[in-house]
DNA sequence: AAACGCATTCAAAGCGATTTCAAATTTTGA
DNA sequence: TCAAAATTTGAAATCGCTTTGAATGCGTTT
């Protein structure tokens, strides 16, 4: 069913039925509705690619990520919150995955070239981050989940990791902590940075040293968790609370002080940093889990809206948002053990 | 950079420059590679669109995700599979997630009729299938991720879920158990049923009577099985041995049994089905993990490829692959304690 | 030398939508 | 009542590519 189609069967011009379909004001309303009837019943949408060539607007944004690392549980929950906004504004998401850093800039690249896509969401950005420069470069508008320095000003959307740490430290502190490890993400990440920035202000303020042997970079797997952990705790004198980067993190953690023989809240405490996983209540777990707590769904949605409002012709410069982080204190973070 | 200005640049028409770049015979070698100099200097790439317009062909496939069920850790995994794959073939993927099922219906009418895909992938499917029903009478291509039961036939790569379950529980009531309990996947999904058919011939061969206490259908999470194990702990007798369906289930079935006092391998043994993420390595756990295993991402890799030969013109219906499942047996499963 | 075949190249017609500009019709105002 | 204005419709150009059918040039054959 194409428009010429549909408006032969209406006896009417392709322009008129174009129009109609579009909303445009110069057609009777009569007419409109006879097309809008006629459109829904024979169940007529235009060609994509038609449409796209004609407008010149993709009606697509990217998402390039790289493999493994990229594509885990955290992705995938921002992933949606961006879908769920985007299905209501007929743009699809053109996801590719990518194995090196070399082919995420040839990635952009392409994109950029046969104007595949209006706009592009960048992730887990890097204190300086190259991807970010070449898509200025490129003039291919995009929003930056997360920060980053480089020359021109970015539209991006972060949560204030910095605080977040800051007062989850300061907590444990509090509670008479002295030894606190931080199982931190990748070095070089913004979030990361930030993170180390915020833990480390909150020790020094009250005259704790930082120890490096409690300071650990990583992703955020169950797995190496359960192994930084492990290690962290044969330390003389082990540390009494952990800082947690992740949801995974955190039960990777976990596992480690059990096989210890030690009991979370008591013994050893912990606050993790939650995303809100749909399927890991932090409330639910035994003990429960104290968190800094920030919706990554939300922030994907948020960013949906965002690109929508820079597409309509927001200035990207006038786009920043530092969301709060919650602390949320349940039963994992306890007053530090006596010595 | 358009065609057009390419050929001028050359100095040829758009058809020469067009047939170079597309390995068309009837261009003179030396006009080729000059093109193509040209072409790779310029950084010339076509506008998607248009040649999606000229060509018919999408140029990407579809994938319609159902909101937070299926963006898990499984179906990242398979996406970087299909990605990892599609990339090399200029094909994009386009994802569209959707809350509902009725949502999820009208995505791939929407798909059809705008003609964004030239082919979807279909995963966790039913039974009996509605999705694959309307994806036939919408005629558009599909492989389907599992196996279902409609009137046509369809293209399919599955995993032999029923052999691997019947193996899994014949081992453990080989080495003694009786009590052997089945965390399985939502009721209604074919891999679920065709994974209790395996469990259930393997009881049956031997003469051990199916309890139903001992099996539950449910989503693959760390908390959910957490629960779920926790209860099955408390009848009496207890099961001395799960199946778990995924790596994230087994999570939670180890921090049941640690929580009720009990060793993994001695006094409870698990055998976890290990879709392969390279971040939850069954073999390093401790105990390490007895798995079936088999590699969702190299099922998306698979898949991917077939919907390109699908593309090119095989007949879906010559399109079966059913791909055995490993055994791996770990430190995970023991000899049934004595009662 | 005319005719033929072959290898290359090109002009122009699609693909299916939007949009410009012009035409047709109806309404308005004097 | 008739010209002017407002409303409504349509023909054709356009977006950037592929592809059909025709044309060009050149060496070979008759």
């Amino acid at each position: 069913m194409r428009l010429k189609d549909l408006a032969e069967h209406l006896g009417l011009s392709q322009t008129t039925v174009s129009r109609a379909l579009n909303g445009y004001p110069e057609v009777n309303e009569a007419t409109r509705r006879r097309v809008a009837d006629a459109a829904d019943q024979l169940g007529y949408r235009p060609n994509a690619s038609a449409l796209r060539l004609a407008t010149g607007r993709a009606g697509a944004i990217g998402l390039v990520l790289r493999g493994a690392d990229e594509l885990g549980p955290h992705m995938s929950e921002f992933l949606s919150g961006v879908g769920s906004y985007m299905a209501g504004q007929e743009i699809d998401m053109l996801v590719s995955t990518v194995g090196s850093h070399q082919e995420e800039l040839a990635a952009y690249r392409r994109l950029a070239a046969s104007q595949k896509v209006d706009a592009v969401i960048l992730h887990s950005p890097t204190v300086s981050d190259e991807r970010a420069e070449l898509l200025t470069e490129l003039k291919i508008p995009f929003v930056l989940h997360g920060r980053t320095n480089i020359g021109q000003p970015v539209a991006w959307l972060d949560i204030d990791n910095t605080s977040a740490l800051e007062r989850a430290t300061s907590h444990l502190l509090d509670l008479g902590h002295r030894r606190i490890a931080l199982l931190n993400g990748v070095k070089g990440r913004t979030f990361a940075e930030h993170r180390e920035i915020g833990y480390r202000a909150a020790l020094t303020t009250r005259g704790v040293a930082v120890d490096p042997a409690l300071l650990s970079n990583s992703a955020f797997t169950d797995e190496i968790a359960f192994r930084l952990a492990q290690a962290m705790l044969e330390l003389k004198p082990r540390p009494t609370a952990f800082l947690a980067g992740s949801m995974m993190t955190a039960l990777g953690v976990f596992r480690a002080i059990r096989q210890a023989g030690l009991q979370l809240g008591t013994d050893v405490s912990m606050i993790a940093h939650d995303d809100v996983f749909p399927y890991l209540n932090a409330d639910n777990m035994y003990p429960s889990m104290s968190t800094t707590r920030s919706s990554i769904r939300q922030a994907g949605t948020r960013i949906a809206e965002l690109i929508t409002q820079i597409l309509a012709g927001k200035p990207q410069a006038d786009v920043h948002e530092l969301w709060p982080v919650e602390l949320v204190l349940r039963e994992s973070s306890g007053p530090a053990p006596r010595a």
